[in-house]
Order: structure tokens, then C-alpha cells, then sequence
DNA sequence: GCGGGACCTTTTTTT
DNA sequence: AAGGTCCCGC
């Protein structure tokens, strides 16, 4: 049982136990099912009708509540199991369904489909492809394959002359796709007099010719397409209608339009091809349905969401969905869930107060029975490594105390702020593990093996060829992959093709010799993964494919033959790659090779199964989203942190930063750590950090202030203690020789000054940020600090906030300084 | 075509 | 600080 599973169970206070093999037979397990849930989540499980929204806050024990629905819809006889379809955004998150279903059910979960949006897409899609132009074979681009495919049209059509940059093309065409636009509709509405606009539209057309032609979809492409198949192709949704009569979608809150139309599209009545009307106001507005057999009826909807915890909507999410929903689904019952099983009540009376200062949201406020709790703990440390010194050590304190590793959290809101934790981390020996951070996928290798099998598996993906043509090196450069497109499109066949004839190609015998080989080596690999129509491919072929692959091509010789360090990690890797598999083998004896690329492409996550038991978990806030810990540290709680600078300037950006801090205190349960630093190197450069505006919003009497900003300021250097040895002892103030119980020694330690006046501080947090000002410095002044004593400065760098003198202390040496915040006096 | 070195941009979050 | 890109000489 996951953490987060095993949480939820208790969240409903009590277990629930039920034999699955015991058979289904009604009332008895119906008590079972309900036994322990408070009056909104019986209702939440038992109702029934046509549309049914569950406004479930953080830790009310939506989980738990979504599937006993599930269960209690198989123990009432009213579906089976195949007509039930879950949809969740993570993989993660669809496991656990998955799981907690099967605790409940058995071996029936299995006809459900539980998945995430995108690999119910997949499903469809593979089944119908070939309706629409596309074949089983299709490959799934991911971000990164889709940003090199517009990196290469951008420049083909020159569009960076206009300010078009691969990045920033891919995100508006996602952006559009999320609404269902394609270039044709959006060029009807676009400002054709403005040339930065007309050639972004070629390039969207271009780049989704390019998809069409590779045989591919993008991320964007897997629910945007099913939704023109289901409006194009009316017979075919009717199958998937038919089919689901019960469908439920997990945090709704974080459904685009696409999304949303998929899932309209899924539960309009059978038969029913009438289009959707557009309404002025840009929403689709669905036209009430005749009335129909029950057989024919639309599929009853369950959606679960808070808008409180809407933090997707720069991908899109529309949090209108939600708070919409009963004008969609007219007759819609509406559940409440309040009650909190997770946090203690000053979590969340924090988590309130700061999400109350959202406006334009329904007011609904966390509770719960279990008490106050601790008080929330806050730490500003000097610099980043500081700060990361401070959770180590009071990791280990808690640890001691007898907190599990596995039960504490460590969240940032940028992925590159884990460095510096890591680094403390390793020099702590504290266990730690990275979730969703650098993946295994992403690394060039594993990409480049992707890709040869890419190559046999869908020959008409140009990417994956131009990807592993040269790799490893053969001599083929730009010049000949263009003459071998060129040849290709004289010739009106694929890449691919083109390299069977090499001795047409017109490029010199070395490299005529090294494409023939190479596509003799991607032949009999095709001839191992892809038997003929009919046949089964045995269970090992894909491991073996990949094996031959990357033997044959040479590549692994290549990287064992540079004496590169790295490239020994890299072959590792590749073994790595070969297990996984193997491993897929044996979990899907019938899996293709394009059922593991899809595989791979859609579970970018390796550790997600893997256990966390033992290690604390670092991630983002966005990735913390679904899960909880005793101990949680929010860590960079600072301004152009959270809320992030580039999301400070959009519209509604700051309020889903603070619905984002809201996510990352509501994860707690029984421990919450806010900490922040007072300088934080940032591109290489040092910068002055100032405390976040949503630490004010939460109630002085919560927060107990380790160390606060205004400490730091008048105690100055507690200079990167991070740099110091360990104090003697490991950890401050451990805790003695165990036993105690978790809570008993969690005493907050000793301030190391007395801080005058935090109940004025709420208010006053970046006044109270030490600030020299505009102090004049100048070579061959002196200066003291107060930890280094007396120095001269050498000489003075850096503009502004973030002028730097480089000084020579008599005593500690040379040292470099922010002017600005230093805790020093001239002299 | 390749490798090395100067230079430049980057860091928001994800299926 | 680090990784990618561009440019040059071989």
C-alpha cells in the first residue's frame, strides 16, 4: 500500500475490509463499504444520477469516496465492470485508483479502464487510427520530440526572424490545441495583417503536416483528436458510449476544453449525432437531449475537484469546468466534503487563511477534530545552502524522534532548487529521492535507443531517423540527410525508404556503405519485433530488438570506446533500458514493440512504482499535488519564488501561486516547515531574496519563527553554516537515544536570539530585511562584520541590489559580499 | 564532417 | 553553473 492509500484508508477513520473473494452479494458489503464515512461521503458514494459533483477539499478523503462509488456500482449489479471508465491526470494517481479499486473489488478491477486521459486516449486512438489516416503504429511525440520538430520548421521557414522561437511556438500551439483550434480555425480569426502571425500559422499547418506524415500525435494531439474522431465519425463514439455507462474523472479542476469535450462528447446519449452549438461566449452549450431509453441514455458523470487546488491552468486547465459544472449538466447533485482527516487544525487554519485571500472563490473552509497540533515551524536562512542545512538537520532531529525518512517531504517550486538541497542532503547522508525530477527517459541514450526502435516500429517517423542516422557517427552530416530527403520526396517515399537505396542516392562510397548497413541492421530488426500479420512476436522480442540495435548499429561500441567517464554511465543506462524491457515482457506477454513505446512515452515516470520507503521525498509543489506526509518543508518561500516573477505579471497568476502554496500546506499532516532564504544564487549570480507576500497571510499565532527574516538582519552572519563543518553530534539538539514517540520530542528548540516583536513582523516582513542601502563602498575602505571581524576591501563588482565587494578580512580572509544585506559597518 | 572553444541563455510548473 | 549553440580550423 502506497503512502498516500494508506493515508486515505485512515482518512476514512475507519478500514474498510472486505474479502474480494468473497463474491458479490449486496447489502452486507454495502454497510461495509459505507462503514466509516461521514454523512457527505455516503452520499458522495450511494447517489445516483445522471451527473454527480463532488467538491472535495484537500484531505477530505476524496479517494477513498471515488472508489467505494466504484465498488458499490459493481455490489449493486448496476455495471459491470468494463462499463466503468476512471480518469485521472497521473499515472501515479491512476495506479493507486487502480489498487485501492482492486482492495475493494478483486480481480474484477481488471475490466475497469482506470487511466489517465492521455493513455485512454491511446487506447482509442490505436483501436481507430486507420478510420482517419493514421495507422496502429502511430508514435506518441513527447515534448521534447515535438520541440525539436518545430526547431527544425522554424528554421525552415525562418520564423525566428519574427520573433518566433521553438519554445515559444510549441507553447501557443499546445496552448490552441487545448481549445480544439487547428490552423485553419485559428488563421479565420487571426490577424493576417501582421506577419509574425501569418508565419506562425505556417508553421503550425507545417507541424501538424509533419505529425500527419510522421504518423504521429503530440501530447495535445491524443485528446484533441479523439474529440474530431468522436464529432467526425458519429458511429464511433457511439461504440465508446455504449460501452461506458459509468464514467468518473479526478481532479476536474484540471481539465482543459479538450478534456472537458472528450468527456462531453462520452456522455452525450447514444445515437445522438447533433452538433454542439457554439455560444457566444466561446463555451460549448449542448442542446438538451431528447429523452431516451436507458439503454440509449448518457453516461451518469462523477467529476471530483477543487477549485482550490486548480494549478494547471498555464497548461490550460480551465477552472471554469468546475465551477460551471451545474450549468453543464443541468440536475447535476452537488456533494460537499469539508471535513479534513489529514492536517492538524493549524495547518490547516493556515491553509485557509492563505487561500481566503483568493478572491472570486466559493468560501469553504477546512476542519478538523484531531486539535491544534504543532505550530508551524519557520526558518530563513542566509543563503540557500543555509537553508538546506537547516532541513537536513531538522530531518534528522524528527528522524530520531522516530519519523520515517519515507514519511517526510521536501517541495520547491522550480526543479533546480533541489541542487542545493541534494548537495547538503549527500553531505548529511541523509536518504533522499528526487520524484519526477531529471528522468530516465530524457537522457540522450535512452532517447537515441527510442528512437532506432521508433525507426523499425514506424518507419514513416522522420524524426526518429534523422535522430539516429548519425548516431553513432557514420560521417552522415546535414548535407546528406538532406540529399536523402531530397531523394526521398523526388522519389515519394519516406526516409526511411530512401535508405534501401543508397547507390541512388549520389554520395560518396563511404557513406553509401554506412547507410546500407545501417538499414540492413534496421531490416532484421524488423524481422525480429515485427513478425508477419497473424503471428505473435515472442514475448522477448522487443529486449532482443533493442539488443540487436544497439549492438549492430555500432552504438554501444561507440560509447565504450571514448574514455569519457559519462559514457560508461550511459552504456549502464542502456542495460537499464534492455531490463525495463524485459520487464515489460513479463507484465504484457502480448506487448509489441508499440505498446512499449507507448508505454514509455506515457509513463515518463520511472519511480513511481518504485518504493520510497526509506528515503525522504524532494519535489516540485506541482508534482506534490495528490499526496501527503507527517512532515512537510515548503522550502524558497520567498518573492519571484512563490509567487514565481514570471506568473507575477500574468493575469490570475498569483492567485494560482498562492492556490499552489495552498497545495504544498495542505500535504502535512502533523508537521509544516516554511523556510526561506535571504540571498539566492540564481544564473550563476548571487541576488538579494525577499520573504514571500503569502508568509503575511498567515496568522502570527500559527507560526512559530525559528529564525525569522528579521533575525537573520540583526544577527547577520549565520553564514552559511552549510559551510561549516557539522556541528559535533550531527543535527541540533538531538533528540535523546530514541523511544520517544513521535510529537514528544518535538519541542520547539531554544530561539538562538530572542526576536522582538514577531507579532508586529506578520505585517512587516520585507522591512524588516536587512538593507545597507546605498552604502558606499570603495577600494581601501575598511569595514567590520560581524562574524569576520575587520577587513579591507579589495575592490567592488556587480550593479545595483547586487553590488559585491570582495574584501580581506584580517582574520577569516578573503571574502565576497552583497553589499546590500551583509552584516556589516564601515569603518 | 568533426571537434574544440568562445559565447550565450537559461529556470515555472507537466501529460 | 551548466548545457546548448555558433563559429572556426582541421
Amino acid at each position: 500500500m502506497t503512502d498516500a492509500s494508506a493515508a486515505a484508508s485512515r482518512a476514512a477513520s475507519v478500514p474498510v475490509v472486505v474479502d474480494p473473494s468473497a463474491g458479490a452479494s449486496g447489502g452486507r458489503r454495502d454497510d461495509d463499504l459505507l462503514a466509516g464515512l461521514n454523512d457527505p461521503q455516503r452520499e458522495a458514494v450511494t447517489y445516483r444520477g445522471p451527473a454527480l459533483l463532488i467538491v472535495a477539499g484537500a484531505g477530505s478523503g476524496k479517494t477513498s469516496v471515488l472508489t467505494r462509488r466504484v465498488a458499490s456500482l459493481l455490489y449493486s449489479r448496476e455495471a459491470w465492470p468494463s462499463q466503468i471508465l476512471a480518469i485521472t491526470f497521473t499515472n501515479k494517481a491512476a495506479g493507486e485508483m487502480r489498487e485501492r479499486v482492486e482492495q475493494l473489488v478483486g480481480d474484477s478491477a481488471r475490466g475497469m479502464w482506470i487511466s489517465t486521459f492521455h493513455s485512454a486516449c491511446v487506447r482509442i486512438l490505436r483501436r481507430e487510427a486507420e478510420q482517419f489516416g493514421f495507422t496502429k503504429a502511430f508514435t506518441i511525440y513527447d515534448s521534447g520530440d515535438s520541440r525539436a520538430l518545430l526547431k527544425r520548421l522554424v528554421k525552415e521557414h525562418e520564423a525566428d526572424a519574427y520573433g518566433l522561437t521553438p519554445a515559444a511556438t510549441q507553447s501557443r500551439i499546445s496552448k490552441l490545441k487545448n481549445e480544439l483550434a487547428d490552423a485553419d480555425s485559428y488563421a479565420r480569426q487571426a490577424n493576417m495583417s501582421d506577419p509574425a502571425e501569418r508565419i506562425f500559422i505556417e508553421v503550425f499547418a507545417a507541424y501538424q503536416r509533419e505529425l500527419q506524415k510522421a504518423n504521429a500525435f503530440d501530447f495535445d494531439d491524443l485528446i484533441g483528436q479523439v474529440v474530431y474522431l468522436f464529432r467526425a465519425f458519429p458511429h464511433v463514439a457511439d461504440v465508446y458510449r455504449r460501452r461506458f455507462r459509468h464514467i468518473l474523472v479526478d481532479e476536474y479542476q484540471d481539465t482543459n476544453h479538450a478534456q472537458y469535450a472528450l468527456i462531453h462528447e462520452l456522455t452525450r446519449p447514444v445515437g445522438s449525432d447533433a452538433a454542439p452549438t457554439e455560444h457566444s461566449s466561446g463555451m460549448m452549450i449542448f442542446e438538451p437531449e431528447p429523452a431516451a431509453s436507458p439503454d440509449t441514455a448518457g453516461a451518469s458523470l462523477t467529476v471530483v475537484g477543487d477549485s482550490d487546488q486548480s494549478i494547471y491552468a498555464f497548461r490550460g486547465a480551465d477552472i471554469r469546468n468546475i465551477s460551471e459544472f451545474e450549468r453543464d449538466y443541468p440536475g447535476a447533485k452537488v456533494v460537499l466534503l469539508e471535513q479534513n482527516y489529514r492536517s492538524t487544525q493549524n495547518i490547516l487554519s493556515a491553509a485557509n487563511a492563505v487561500i481566503g485571500h483568493n478572491f472570486d472563490r466559493k468560501d469553504k473552509k477546512l476542519w478538523t477534530d484531531v486539535g491544534e497540533g504543532e505550530k508551524i515551524i519557520g526558518f530563513t536562512g542566509y543563503s540557500q545552502h543555509d537553508e538546506a542545512q537547516f532541513i537536513a538537520d531538522e530531518i534528522d532531529r524528527i528522524h530520531r524522534a522516530g519519523v520515517d525518512y519515507s514519511e517526510i517531504a521536501v517541495f520547491y517550486r522550480t526543479n533546480s532548487q533541489s541542487r542545493a538541497i541534494e548537495e547538503i542532503f549527500i553531505r548529511s547522508a541523509l536518504p533522499y529521492k528526487i520524484m519526477g525530477g531529471t528522468k530516465f527517459y530524457d537522457r540522450a541514450e535512452i532517447k537515441d535507443a527510442m528512437a532506432y526502435l521508433v525507426a523499425v516500429a514506424n518507419p514513416a517517423d522522420e524524426m526518429a531517423m534523422r535522430r539516429i542516422i548519425n548516431r553513432p557517427r557514420r560521417g552522415i552530416g546535414d548535407v546528406t540527410v538532406e540529399t536523402i530527403a531530397r531523394f526521398a520526396a523526388e522519389q515519394q517515399i519516406t526516409f526511411r525508404d530512401a535508405l534501401a537505396n543508397s547507390a541512388s542516392l549520389g554520395v560518396g562510397p563511404k557513406i553509401q556503405k554506412a547507410i546500407a548497413h545501417l538499414d540492413e541492421v534496421l531490416v532484421e530488426a524488423a524481422a525480429l519485433m515485427l513478425p508477419a500479420s497473424g503471428e505473435l512476436a515472442p514475448p522477448t522480442a522487443v529486449a532482443a530488438g533493442l539488443q540487436l540495435l544497439l549492438a549492430k548499429s555500432g552504438y554501444t561500441d561507440a560509447l565504450r570506446a571514448t574514455k569519457d567517464a559519462q559514457d560508461e554511465a550511459r552504456v549502464e543506462n542502456l542495460d537499464e533500458l534492455v531490463a525495463v524491457a524485459r520487464e515489460f515482457a513479463r507484465n504484457n506477454p502480448e506487448g509489441t514493440v508499440i505498446d512499449f513505446l507507448s508505454e514509455v512515452a506515457l509513463v515518463a515516470d520511472t519511480d513511481d512504482l518504485e518504493d520510497a520507503s526509506g528515503t525522504v521525498s524532494l519535489m516540485t509543489l506541482h508534482t506534490a499535488k495528490g499526496l501527503e506526509y507527517d512532515a512537510v518543508f515548503v522550502t524558497g518561500v520567498e518573492e519571484d519564488l512563490i509567487p514565481h516573477r514570471i506568473s507575477a505579471g500574468e493575469p490570475g497568476g498569483p492567485q494560482e501561486e498562492r492556490r499552489l502554496f495552498y497545495v504544498g500546506i495542505t500535504r502535512a499532516r502533523k508537521r509544516l516547515y516554511l523556510s526561506l532564504a535571504m540571498t539566492r544564487a540564481q544564473f550563476g549570480e548571487v541576488t538579494v531574496a525577499m520573504p514571500s507576500r503569502f508568509l503575511q497571510e498567515i496568522p502570527a499565532e500559527l507560526l512559530h519563527w525559528r529564525q525569522s527574516p528579521g533575525d537573520v538582519n540583526s544577527r547577520g552572519g549565520t553564514q552559511s553554516r552549510a559551510l561549516n563543518a557539522r556541528r559535533p553530534g550531527g543535527g541540533i539538539g538531538g533528540s535523546g537515544g530514541g523511544g520517544g514517540r513521535y510529537g514528544d520530542d518535538l519541542v520547539p528548540l531554544p530561539k538562538r536570539s530572542p526576536s522582538p516583536g514577531i507579532e508586529k513582523f506578520a505585517n512587516r516582513i520585507p522591512a524588516k530585511v536587512r538593507d545597507n542601502g546605498d552604502m558606499v563602498l570603495g577600494s581601501g575602505d575598511r569595514i567590520r562584520h560581524e562574524d569576520f571581524g575587520e577587513g579591507r576591501v579589495d575592490a567592488v563588482t556587480g550593479e545595483g541590489a547586487k553590488r559585491v565587494a570582495h574584501v580581506r578580512f584580517d582574520k577569516a580572509g578573503p571574502k565576497k559580499l552583497l553589499i546590500k544585506i551583509a552584516p556589516i559597518e564601515k569603518l
